[in-house]
DNA sequence: TTGACAAACTAATGATATTAGTTTATAAAC
DNA sequence: GTTTATAAACTAATATCATTAGTTTGTCAA
């Protein structure tokens, strides 16, 4: 029964994310769940969160460092729609492999956590060169990456919820959106 | 201190709504803040609903049954494009204004609740219906209404999440999403 | 070898949903 | 009007949750 001290903060994050993402939804990981998880006694874990709510901030860091990792790479060389159909892949790509920890990325992060809102600016200035690729700049760039991120958000999470109960297949409604919408916004 | 029997689920459920809506949130109604806003102690509550996710679903209902109400009503006597941005702005109008009951509405019914089953359903049909008046069929039908349903949840979750930070018209960003997909699927 | 501290622990608190068992107001039947 | 059945309230209790306080202990650096 020995005192361990290897734990860290990014182990009990790991932890959490997994035990999120088996169930599918961050509300099935607990204190308690998660300190099972890890070996250790749920006060325990305030060694490394401050709360849970912090638990679920960490997540949020977590899931979009990984998110933008996906996006970077799957958009790497490329512009244009093509560039935007890739990035758009890799995204639905990432909730569907993560469905538990994605919900907590979507949040806009509050201005003290630093690399979280660096990491939704990065975001924002990958779509827009996209969309600069694409003929689109200053206020018609910005409305179409709401548009984009509209589209990436709803068409995941209705997937997510289940909500599509027509045997059509859910890749071919995908893109077609996305095709429908790029060819509205570049007509 | 009588024991009062006026207390029907509608009023539970409806005063559940209120609690729900001005938080922003259903996570902030317990079933003891609304076992306080009906002036009875939390157990009596099992009168009148069997569970928390029982009290979930009759919020999920009720807020079905307004939406309809709305939609509907937004679109009589409408057809094609016009039709299709009528009832986008009153979803998303429905959204604004009840932001604590809209994201129970969005998970898919069971099959044994059949009322919201049947909403859900008339939801399609009257998507389908505008989709044909668009000269959209079959399965380019069923495509382009996951599209846009997909166009209208996405942007009013990410609206209600405070994703959109830049401070530019949200109301303009909506309507260009809406007419370039609807450009793009008409062309 | 020692001493400081990070990281574990136990114990306790208040909130939560929920169940069991009890009382009582009210509406219908007499 | 009195009786009675029952819906709907109640009290009491339980298990689980996040969280805090206070304590112990392994480990690393001096």
């Amino acid at each position: 029964m020995p005192k361990r001290r290897w734990l860290k903060r990014d182990v009990v994050i790991e932890q959490a994310a997994a035990l999120a993402n088996e169930a599918g939804s961050v509300t099935a990981v607990s204190l308690a769940t998660l300190a099972q998880a890890l070996q250790i006694r749920p006060p325990s874990l305030y060694n490394h969160v401050a709360s849970l709510e912090d638990l679920h901030r960490g997540l949020a860091l977590f899931g979009l460092r990984q998110l933008m990792v996906e996006l970077r790479q799957a958009s790497l060389g490329l512009v244009g729609r093509e560039a935007i159909l890739a990035t758009a892949s890799a995204y639905r790509r990432f909730v569907h492999a993560q469905p538990g920890i994605y919900p907590l990325t979507v949040r806009a992060p509050e201005p003290e956590e630093t690399e979280a809102t660096a990491l939704s600016q990065e975001l924002v200035q990958m779509l827009l060169l996209m969309m600069a690729s694409l003929g689109l700049q200053g206020d018609d760039a910005i409305h179409a990456i709401r548009g984009l991120r509209a589209i990436l958000h709803g068409f995941t999470s209705l997937e997510t919820a289940a909500a599509y109960k027509i045997p059509l297949d859910q890749d071919e409604s995908f893109y077609r959106l996305l095709n429908a919408y790029l060819d509205g916004l570049t007509q």
